[in-house]
RNA sequence: GGAGGGGUGGGAGAGUGGUUAAAUCCACCAGACUGUAAAUCUGGCCGCUUAGCGUACGUUGGUUCGAAUCCAACCCCCUCCA
């Protein structure tokens, strides 16, 4: 049943990744009689990727699985103007360094999903800054400039939301479009590079490089997009309390990870199971249909374990079992250090709760106790008063704090 | 440079001298019900040493017993004109 001659563009299809290509039968039929070159921006904003971002890293991983070549392009030239895209406001401008230490973190992900090398197959990691920092102004606008129509670009939809509301759109940020076309074509001049993925925000920004390198006389490009992820009550994806759900470990720790996937709603197991785990698609309708609890599990360690490994993939579940189906006390929860001679002289609930993240203010853990939400060692507080001392270490040197029934830390004396 | 409009809490958006820490909606958090789901209902949603206090409606200064609301200057944004 497969709709396409390539096995790159069938698995994007029936893992659910496109939303949106320039001329899929062309696209296709180029697939089909041999390698191409493919590749994605990524934007230096941060210093590691979200979750949003993992869709496109992993249609990489499909490319380079189906015999192609993935280019991660890191956008240290584009980050120095920054993408308006459907964004309101302009970002605060970021500095050099700061971009740079931003890519530093970035590669990590990419080196964990992809093989990168000098062989034929292997992908390479690009950087953008590489041709758009040597620019020259005036000859720049003659060759790409030219090329480019403002009444068309204002139609973007990307960017006439931000004139509609009447926000301002700098001149600055008006580049980026024109920075990331020209992209497409310094790769494809590079590396042959013929095809541009990415998220369906990027749409506008994608097809201008197709049609520059057109007008500049580079092969036929393509584009293609994924879907915006969002949740089916129709959230976007990628939010969690304490802001964005990132790769980097650092910042987001591979419980936290697991926890995410194992909270996915009912309806969208079956969408995440295709997208962020690489299980065969007859063997996810099955899991989908049997126990949906069970089906949650699995995406929950197997998304982890594409971006932390498998090891941390499995303790996290091993974590996750003990902490919530048996009751019992695990010792690789998330857990904050205090010194002995604080706890000692003993701490109030409150400031233990801001200390653990779990309140991110003396108010809001008080809010938690009126509301009967904060377990100290599995027994609700309700003295918001209450002191936290050497006597609450349970047995294994611990003490334990929840909020809720899903988040719990340890307090650890050192 | 000129004329007009505007800047309110994470977002949208009321409020145009006083019971206004600021309506309402969204987002978010917790409780109940559940399956660590959804939906629903309930409570919460600036900070603090919380019967109180301190900050807050672009910035600074002023008028007033009292200002997000009035005045002045400045900054920023939008539209039109040059």
């Amino acid at each position: 049943m497969a709709t396409y001659k390539s096995d790159f563009m069938n698995v994007l299809e029936q893992r659910g990744f496109i939303h949106q290509v320039s001329d899929p039968e062309g696209l296709d039929t180029l697939c089909a009689s041999g390698t191409i070159t493919a590749y994605v921006g990524y934007d230096a904003t941060a210093t590691s990727l979200h979750i949003g971002n993992l869709i496109s890293v992993t249609m990489l991983y499909w490319l380079q699985e189906t015999g192609h070549r993935p280019i991660t392009l890191m956008g240290g030239g584009t980050s120095m103007v920054g993408d308006p895209s459907f964004r309101d406001s302009q970002r605060g401008m970021l500095s050099a360094e700061q971009i740079n230490t931003n890519i530093e973190g970035i590669k990590r992900i990419f080196q964990r999903i992809l093989s990168y090398g000098d062989n034929p197959g292997d992908a390479l990691m690009i950087n953008n800054a590489d041709w758009l920092m040597k620019l020259n102004y005036v000859e720049f606008l003659r060759d790409v400039g030219r090329h480019f129509s403002v009444n068309r670009m204002l139609s973007f939809e990307s960017v006439k939301q931000r004139l509609d509301r009447e926000q301002s759109l700098s001149f600055l940020e008006f580049n980026y479009m024109i920075m990331q076309g020209y992209d497409f074509v310094e790769l494809n001049r590079r590396y042959g590079c013929v095809l541009q993925m990415g998220g369906s925000d990027q749409w506008g920004n994608i097809i201008n490089g197709v049609d520059l390198g057109h007008r500049m006389g580079t092969p036929q490009l393509y584009a293609l997009t994924t879907p915006l992820l969002t949740t089916a009550s129709g959230a976007k994806m990628g939010k969690t309390a304490d802001g964005a759900v990132w790769l980097n470990d650092n910042l987001f720790s591979p419980y936290e990870f697991w926890q995410y996937f194992r909270n996915t709603e009912d309806a969208d197991v079956e969408k995440f199971l295709k997208i962020f785990t690489r299980l065969p698609l007859n063997e996810i309708s099955r899991i989908a249909k049997a126990e949906i609890n069970e089906a949650k599990k699995i995406l929950a360690t197997e998304a982890t374990a594409i971006v932390h490994g498998r090891t941390a993939a499995e303790q996290a579940e091993a974590t996750a079992r003990a902490t919530f189906e048996q009751g019992a006390l695990d010792l690789s929860l998330p857990s904050f250090n205090i010194s002995k001679s604080d706890l000692n002289a003993g701490i109030g609930i409150l400031a233990a709760c801001v200390l653990t993240k779990l309140a991110a203010s003396n108010g809001e853990a008080r809010r938690h106790v009126k509301s009967g939400a904060l377990r100290l060692n599995d027994s609700v507080i309700s003295d918001e008063r209450r002191v936290v001392r050497e006597a609450d270490l349970l047995p294994e040197g611990v003490i334990k704090l929840s909020v809720g029934k899903k988040r719990h830390v340890l307090l650890k004396p050192v």
